[in-house]
DNA sequence: ACCGTCACG
DNA sequence: ACGTACGTGACGGTA
């Protein structure tokens, strides 16, 4: 019988969300935005999706408006009112989720979540559906009926029970629409509800049992046992009656909600759509478990395209022969080769090209360097535009084949980039996926290619894209494939040194701790230095003691095996991450091919991989020595440039500030001339731990400064921190009102820009949590100048490339490290590279501060630093 | 897979 | 009352 009946589910969202939000640890998303209601509520959505199979289906949330049952009594909201701070942005991100999952989302003003459950179980009822409502709120019993039943969430979010009306009397002994006079006589504290006072669940059961209703409770009043009951039952009868109303649910059919059960129909091939903004949330798991959307369905555009296209697919050579003619004459086309795939697809934007490749001889297929020719040669073809994804990984696939890509008008990867440089790099999949709601193939790249390119254009990262990181990708390729040599008889040398010293400091460290333990565990470390040999221990990690080298320097009077651990520490870094990670990077020539990642960092830097070439040592003389590895090919010289305080010099121009300006024009030594002015001295008179000072206060201003940190940094009470920020401050008033601005600007606008419009977004600046929003705040500060000499330097190397191609020069750019580019340059050009580098350097922009660059030759990396 | 540590700008 | 410098990548240890 009722089997049959198609089925509605009516979800308590707000309940939900709540019992979410307690039930689970806290989340956020990687921006800071807290994401664990969201989480659980879908999670929960899920799991009852699974089972229940709805035809039908409605999310339900309150509004913030007053509802009229509830005006009748002003206390009632306030308490439930009280949503925690980082609750309430997720309702606005869980109703983005629901529409985009294609789900019906009821709210209206006057009404709350349970009136809808109300209301619709009553018009499902009408249409001949099944009702199940689906909440964490007991309220809800009372709307039970032959045809409406209740999944209640228990213990959090992982149980359900179902509640029908044999369940209900099994429970309490009573028939559903009994439960709102019960909840009139007991109250309920955490809706506020007050009940009759003296009356709990115990007593208002046995008193329903015994009367059947609260009017007949009441009217029996003065037959009840135990006087005090007896009163204030008397007394408290007008305030049972208003809680009875407070609990009751609306269920008229014909209240003013414009939702029809039709608008609520529910296909589940829909919920993909909630993909794109879940993988923003960082809700993974919850993306990962939707149910495919069927192709073309998500998104009606995408359905559109996805009609247009013709689609042909190629498993033999005259084919791809006729394919490759026809594609020639296109003016677009758009490449995917998905490592995973067996095929490669084209596209002009009207046909999508399928070129099956053979991975096994029962099944036709391509021979893969038959295919890949016959692209090479379209991606070789100046007369047609392309759109990719990574450009710098197809012009190394082109390299390998003796070929060049030419007129790559469009990166995908690179767009995404610029358009959220916050987010962990999505795929190509993950994009096409996201933005146009299809399946990955080249006809989605070319789509996701003009979509970008207007959001490009919305944001005014035109500029950037444009003139910055497009024309970066031969430079970066060219760098990668040159690669810097290696001298790999010094760093055996090296290594053995190391190893000598490794050998003998554990053998001191064993004879002075007593007996061996792994000293690179820190875990261990901790157990001895601080339970066996009872040094004090500063500070703990979550996880245990806090042996980083902060706290052992803070203990090396204590004990000599702290020195000891501490050298045997930088001793075994050096071995492991430098001899024998870059002898493994090194090719037969003993070359180095760093990768430099394009988006890899939020704020616009390079990062480099494979071997990471931006971390050699140089701070310590110990490990400077590395250095002396890194060598000019055969018969060459390395010249070094360094910029000079670029991101000082830029904060001067970004802040205006006059004082600063005018220590940079002056040529003067910036930390003795700010140490100066913050004490009032002259120049000459600055001490070297002023400047040190003066120094870490510099560095402090441009990463976000806080007192706490300065004091830290450069061991002094924070109370003196505070007073020489206070100082500084007056010496650079510019500098102190424009990161006043900055963050100000930052927190009305939603984001920070560099000089050349390069953009971070700072969700963080609206968390509620103090924690997240001053990181925001620091980054806000922050961005702006890194970004900025990230801008700075890489139109730096644009020029540097171009000028040496231009002059016909032998000389290679090899390597950057954020304020330094390093050329590979034979004798002749010494002269002409190094002043060529110094040119490009300095006048690729300019700053009221004006950009200095410091070349130095030599015959090691070492030598020209 | 994650943490702690440490190398760089 | 809270806990903080910004941006990275690689390694060894541990769960």
């Amino acid at each position: 019988m009722s089997q049959n009946r198609p089925k509605i589910v009516v979800i308590d969202s707000n309940s939900l969300m709540h019992r979410a939000y307690h039930g689970l640890p806290p989340m956020n998303s990687a921006d800071g935005t807290p994401t664990h209601a969201v989480y659980g509520f879908l999670s929960m959505l899920l799991k009852m999706l699974e089972q229940e199979k709805p035809d039908y289906l409605l999310a339900a949330f309150d509004t913030h408006a007053p509802t009229p049952r509830h005006l009748a009594y002003d206390g009632y909201k306030a308490k439930r009112m009280a949503t925690p701070d980082d609750l309430r942005p997720q309702f606005p991100l869980v109703k983005e989720v629901l529409r985009e999952m294609g789900i019906a989302v009821g709210e209206k003003d006057g009404f709350e979540a349970d009136d809808f459950l109300g209301i619709f179980s009553r018009r499902g009822e009408a249409a001949g559906l099944e009702v199940r409502l689906l909440t964490g709120d007991k309220d809800a019993l009372q709307l039970v009926d032959e045809h409406t039943t209740v999944i209640l969430m228990r213990k959090g979010i992982s149980e359900t029970q179902v509640f029908d009306e044999a369940a209900i009397c099994e429970t309490y002994g009573l028939r559903p629409d009994q439960m709102a006079d019960l909840k009139g006589l007991m109250g309920d504290s955490s809706d506020n509800i007050p009940g009759v006072p003296g009356v709990g669940e115990k007593t208002a059961l046995k008193l329903m049992q015994q009367y059947g209703s609260m009017d007949e409770v009441l009217a029996h009043a003065d037959e009840v046992k135990g006087p005090k009951l007896r009163q204030n039952l008397t007394e408290h009868a007008e305030l049972a009656r208003l809680s009875r109303q407070l609990g009751t649910i609306v269920t008229d059919v014909d209240a003013p909600i414009a939702i029809a059960i039709e608008d609520c129909a529910f296909d589940p091939h829909t919920m993909a759509g909630g993909r794109e903004i879940m993988l923003r949330l960082g809700l993974r798991q919850i993306a990962s478990r939707l149910p495919e959307g069927a192709p073309g369905l998500p998104k009606v555009q995408a359905a559109r395209e996805e009609q247009r296209m013709a689609a042909v697919e190629i498993t033999e050579s005259d084919a791809l022969q006729r394919a490759i003619d026809a594609m020639r004459s296109a003016a677009a086309l758009a490449f995917v080769c998905e490592p995973a795939d067996p095929c490669y697809t084209v596209s002009d934007g009207q046909t999508l090209w399928k070129i099956v490749l053979r991975v096994d001889l029962l099944n036709p297929g391509l021979d893969r360097d038959e295919a890949d020719h016959a692209l090479a040669q379209l991606l070789a073809d100046a007369s047609i535009e392309k759109r990719l994804y990574d450009v710098k990984a197809w012009t190394h696939r082109l390299d390998r084949m003796g070929l060049g890509l030419r007129n790559a008008r469009f990166d995908a990867m690179l767009a995404a980039y610029l358009i959220q440089p916050n987010r962990t790099q999505p795929s190509l999949a993950q994009l096409v996926e996201e933005t146009l709601g299809q399946p990955c193939d080249a006809a989605g790249l070319f789509a996701l290619c003009a979509e970008q390119a207007e959001r490009l254009k919305r944001d005014d990262l035109s500029l950037v894209y444009d003139k910055i990181e497009m024309p970066l990708v031969p430079v970066l390729s060219d760098m990668e494939r040159t690669g810097f040599l290696i001298d790999r008889a010094m760093l055996d040398q090296l290594g053995s040194e190391y190893d000598a010293s490794i050998e003998a400091l554990k053998a001191s460290i064993y004879a002075l701790a007593g007996r061996e333990f792994n000293i690179l565990s820190p875990k261990q470390l901790g157990e001895l230095l601080f339970e066996e040999m009872g040094l004090p221990a500063p500070k703990k990690t979550k996880t245990g003691y806090s042996t980083d080298a902060a706290t052992l320097e803070s203990l090396a009077g204590e004990n000599p095996i702290v020195d000891k651990v501490l050298e045997y520490r930088q001793n075994s870094k050096l071995k492991s991450t430098y001899i024998e990670g870059l002898r493994n990077a090194a090719d037969a020539q003993g070359r180095v091919h760093t990768q430099f990642k394009q988006n890899g960092t939020a704020t616009g830097r390079l990062s480099s991989i494979e071997p990471n070439l931006q971390n050699i040592p140089v701070r310590s003389a110990l490990g400077r020595e590395i250095r002396r590895a890194f060598i000019p090919s055969e018969g060459n010289v390395l010249i070094d440039a360094d910029y000079s305080q670029i991101e000082l010099r830029i904060l001067a121009h970004l802040a205006q500030d006059e004082s600063m300006i005018e220590a940079f024009r002056r040529g003067y030594d910036i930390h003795a001339a700010t140490a100066a002015t913050v004490a009032g001295v002259d120049i000459a008179d600055v001490t070297s731990e002023m400047r040190s000072a003066a120094k870490a206060t510099n560095f402090g201003i441009v990463y976000g400064i806080s007192d706490f940190g300065l004091a830290n940094q450069l061991g002094i009470s924070r109370k003196d921190a505070a007073a020489y920020i206070r100082a500084y401050n007056e010496t650079y008033p510019g500098i102190a009102r424009y990161m006043k601005d900055t963050v100000a600007a930052a927190r009305a606008e939603g984001y920070v820009l560099t000089l050349f419009g390069r953009r971070r977004d700072l969700p963080e600046l609206k968390s509620s949590n103090y924690h997240t929003r001053s990181f925001g705040e620091r980054v806000a500060r922050n961005a702006p100048i890194q970004g900025t000499a990230a801008d700075i330097i890489k139109l730096a190397m644009i020029r540097v490339h171009e000028a040496l191609a231009a002059e016909r020069m032998r000389t290679k750019l090899i390597l950057q490290v954020h304020d330094e580019l390093i050329l590979d340059a034979p004798p002749d050009e010494r002269d002409a590279a190094s002043a060529l580098l110094k040119r490009c350097m300095e006048s690729v922009a300019t700053l009221d501060a004006p950009l200095l660059a410091e070349v130095h030759a030599g015959a090691t990396w070492y030598e020209a630093k």
